[in-house]
DNA sequence: GACTTGACTACACGATCGTGTAGTAGTTTG
DNA sequence: CAAACTACTACACGATCGTGTAGTCAAGTC
């Protein structure tokens, strides 16, 4: 995604170009013919080198996959945060993220899986910094979709803030303002006792 | 959506069909022949009361727009509460939820209106209460998306906890993590200042 | 009682989809 | 040099999609 498209095989090219259409149209959105044409090849050569669609999805699930943990890891390495990592908010992520997204929509095992590996990671890392929420794991399932949140709802977010989220400037913002939201707490402990007797 | 299905037109059939289909599969996943079997109707009496797709998808915005509002208006004059309504995590309100973030990432701008309306009035809640972040538009931007995005990972997050969120149960379970999410600080506001140094 | 109207169905149309088949050009291998 | 393999294209197939057309049937209207 980070090279230019000329050096790259048609194989790769196709790949990151079903990448790329999957996760901005979604995957029955983007045709097999629209990929090949984006990827400036033929629609058989798509079949070709992945199969069918199916299996060319699964190909872009786990390359993805493997790209993402790639990054997370090289970020950590890079400089060790609080661990609500910015993994979630990369610039070069941005396009996985966008697909992934769209492929756990679509019911993808491995997307998914990845998502229960966010929740784990989110529920160690609640351990280790000594947050004790009454519902550990749910606490950090609700994290973990949140993270993704903003991805799902770009086009609204850039209307909201007058701001194209996709460009880096955005992109720090909406950051910015998601690490506030953990910042600043919204409601005391007995405001959620509270509701939580309220929906009995 | 919570009468019989026997006791309702044929019009109203499919538009709630529409909608669940339309949430469950996303608006390209859903055919009118599926709408129509779902309904127990055939497919022409679809484009009879709707005449195509678009103009069917646009009915469902108008219908589930404003039985949202009226929900939302219920709720509050029923029992008023901090604001951050839990209209969003209302058991009736789910197949709308569901259904107008199908239509908001197919680009209504019906659905993202009302997406813009919540921002708003988060905006104008975090005044009255004194909530007072470095980005207003931005913070509340992020806690509106944020306010979807367990609908979203709908499945992913049912199968992070265990627990099935659709029903009663796990919707309240969720919920409550959603609160705690808003009432613990995760990170202080040093760490917050730290990180957006680093991002330059 | 003929006429209109609206709810509703059956069926056919062109377009597009994923997929299958056949074949070409260039490189590798024996 | 011939055989085999790989990357790649062109084209045709059945299925499904949204849409269009014609017609049935029952309830009202004059």
């Amino acid at each position: 995604m980070e090279r230019s498209a000329e050096d790259l095989t048609a194989r790769a090219r196709i790949r990151d170009a079903a990448i790329r259409l999957f996760g901005e149209q979604g995957i029955e959105g983007a045709s097999i013919r629209d990929i090949a044409a984006a990827a400036g090849v033929s629609s058989g050569l798509v079949r070709h080198h992945f199969g069918s669609k199916e299996s060319l999805r699964a190909a872009c699930d786990r390359y993805a996959k493997d790209r993402m943990l790639q990054i997370g890891a090289e970020l950590t390495r890079d400089h060790d945060l609080t661990g609500l990592d910015p993994l979630a908010l990369h610039p070069l992520a941005f396009p996985l993220q966008l697909y992934l997204v769209r492929s756990m929509m679509d019911g993808s095992e491995t997307a998914t899986a990845l998502f229960l590996e966010g929740v784990d990671a989110v529920e160690d890392w609640t351990k280790s910094f000594g947050i004790d929420p009454k519902d550990r794991r749910g606490y950090a399932a609700a994290l973990a979709a949140i993270k993704l949140s903003v991805f799902v709802f770009r086009d609204q977010v850039s209307k909201a803030i007058g701001e194209d989220i996709t460009t880096l400037e955005g992109y720090n913002r909406i950051g910015q303002a998601l690490m506030e939201v953990f910042t600043i707490p919204l409601l005391t402990q007995e405001q959620t006792d509270t509701m939580r007797n309220q929906e009995k």
